[in-house]
RNA sequence: GGCCCCAUAGUCAAGUGGCGAAGACACCAGCCUUUCAAGCUGGAGACGCGGGUUCAAUUCCCGCUGGGGUCACCA
């Protein structure tokens, strides 16, 4: 029988990363077995704009690289696939346990926060049965008490007493089951073999395995994965950035590098290879391999995987991601983008950038004055670069000579620039430097005779005359 | 606090009853270079602590400390 998986996520209308690893690792280990990966929504307690929170989900899956076989939009033979569709399922199962004696009807609407005991268990009749589910009363699962034991594919052997969870509720009073019971109802009805998730359920499992085993149903193997932590060691949460899905795109990461570095959050293919494609992460995976401790993400080491994925990206590739970002921030517009002159020019920028740009975003540190026609702002802190007069005759000399050029080619800018130097009795580089602030308002970019060439014979005239009027002379 | 889990450098992470304890990011220095990035070379940096078991523990056991998770009619 072929391995059966799931994701089932809450439609938050968020993406978070540690769910989108959960999806992922669940994802490799179907593919990697030729199983069936499922998309289960577990919507029984939202309300309300609850497609756009789905969209949220689907569409960060796509984005990954990740797609389902049985789940929203790819109805298969166990829909639906949205819990807030089988209600009835939930009912007719906990009608079962009553008759069973195995669950019962809760009459006394205690609340969560109160921790005295219910004794309603005491009053179980024959009657119960036939008492509706859908809305007013509670049922509560009848605890067995005794001992939990599970092997837990990452976390080894696991043990519970059972007396500690109490006669927990399945179905609330509102008529909807509660998370713990609809997750063994679904996961038996759809015939999941295996249950990956985050370790925040390790404790929900026992649970759950007594409901298993009240129905008699067989459960499945659980598989509990180390939390994704944030930098400073503490929650992941929106404060530090990066901490949905979304923003990664967003940000202009790679999906495939963001698949790759979520997947080494938590387990490794056992050497040193870092860098693998979607490909050798579903050949490579392993749920065996997964470490029991939590890992923190760390942004610095996803954009280094982010490059690695970048040197192997077609540059039409990679200007696509820089004009999607530029688009964003609006230094671009829609249309513009359009225009095969456009583009070239992006094209043209990011293949100046090469190894630079590690990320989409990184446009803007290093490009964002190539798509603006006004020089660029030039901090104080570079004057320094400005002041002196020798070299300040040399780059107004260079400037006239540039926009006089008849060759606008990297070898008669070079030439130009070295020429004017050397006439000044400068080395080159103080006036290469003094060019590349008035231009780019940067010390730092690509070389600087593709950086004069990009920027244009008449907009690098201007910026330098500009760079020459703001920045006074010292002595 | 009860229960469950975890513990190799700042981070990710390999690994074993006997190793000089991999590798990567980050960091530092040098080379290259018009700057930065990349690349190359070199460097610093780890088995949390205390007891056992053993000829020998980073590795096995116990305790401690530290960290995480969970204790709902949320999921």
């Amino acid at each position: 029988m072929s391995v059966r998986v799931r994701f089932a996520p809450s439609p938050t209308g968020y993406m978070h990363i540690g769910n989108a690893r959960t999806a992922l690792f669940n994802w490799l280990f179907a593919r990697k077995l030729q199983g069936v990966f499922i998309l289960r929504i577990e919507d029984t307690d939202m309300q309300r704009n609850v497609e756009d929170a789905i969209d949220v989900i689907t569409a960060g899956l796509s984005w990954l690289g990740m797609d389902w076989d049985e789940g929203p939009g790819v109805d298969g033979e166990f829909e639906p696939y949205y819990q807030s569709q089988r209600l009835q399922l939930y009912r007719d199962h906990a009608r079962q346990l009553i008759k069973n004696k195995q669950a019962y009807i809760c009459r006394c609407h205690k609340s969560g926060d109160d921790d005295s005991e219910c004794d309603c268990r005491l009053d179980m009749t024959d009657a119960d049965a036939e008492t509706d589910l859908d809305g007013g009363l509670a049922v509560r699962f009848l605890n067995p008490g005794g001992t939990t034991e599970f092997e837990d594919i990452v976390q080894g052997k696991l043990s519970f007493e059972n007396e500690q969870f109490g006669d927990f509720i399945l179905i609330k009073s509102d008529g909807t089951p509660t998370y713990n019971y609809a997750n063994v109802v679904d996961d038996h009805a759809m015939q999941i073999t295996h249950v990956a998730r985050g370790d925040d359920h390790v404790s929900n499992t026992p649970r759950q395995l007594m409901l298993y085993e009240a129905f008699g149903f067989e459960p499945p193997e659980f598989a509990h994965l180390p939390q994704i932590m944030a930098p400073d060691g503490g929650r992941m949460s929106k404060r530090h950035g990066a901490s949905s899905l979304n923003e990664l795109q967003e940000r202009g990461f790679l999906p495939e590098a963001a698949m790759n570095y979520l997947a080494l959050l938590g387990w490794s293919p056992g050497d040193e290879r870092e860098y693998l494609s979607p490909e050798e992460l579903i050949s490579e995976f392993d749920l065996q391999r997964v470490s029991k401790s939590p890992a923190q993400f760390n942004m610095k080491r996803l954009i280094h995987i982010n490059s690695l994925h970048m040197e192997n990206t077609p540059l039409e590739r990679r200007a696509r991601l820089a004009a999607g970002i530029l688009v964003d921030r609006g230094l671009l517009n829609q249309a513009d983008v359009e225009q095969p002159r456009v583009m070239d020019r992006v094209a043209a920028v990011v293949e100046a950038l090469g190894t630079r740009f590690k990320y989409g975003e990184q446009i803007l540190e290093y490009g964002e004055h190539f798509f603006s026609d006004a020089p660029p702002e030039i901090d104080s802190e570079l004057y320094s670069y400005l002041e002196e007069r020798q070299v300040r005759g040399a780059l107004r000399e260079a400037g006239e000579r540039l926009s006089g050029l008849s060759d606008w080619s990297l070898e008669a800018i070079e030439e130009v620039v070295r020429g004017t130097a050397e006439e000044h009795g400068l080395k080159a580089a103080p006036l290469i430097h003094a060019i590349r602030v008035s231009l780019s308002g940067s010390t730092v970019g690509p070389g600087l005779f593709t950086l004069v060439h990009l920027v244009g014979q008449d907009q690098s005239y201007r910026r330098i005359q500009a760079a020459l009027d703001t920045v006074p002379a010292q002595d």
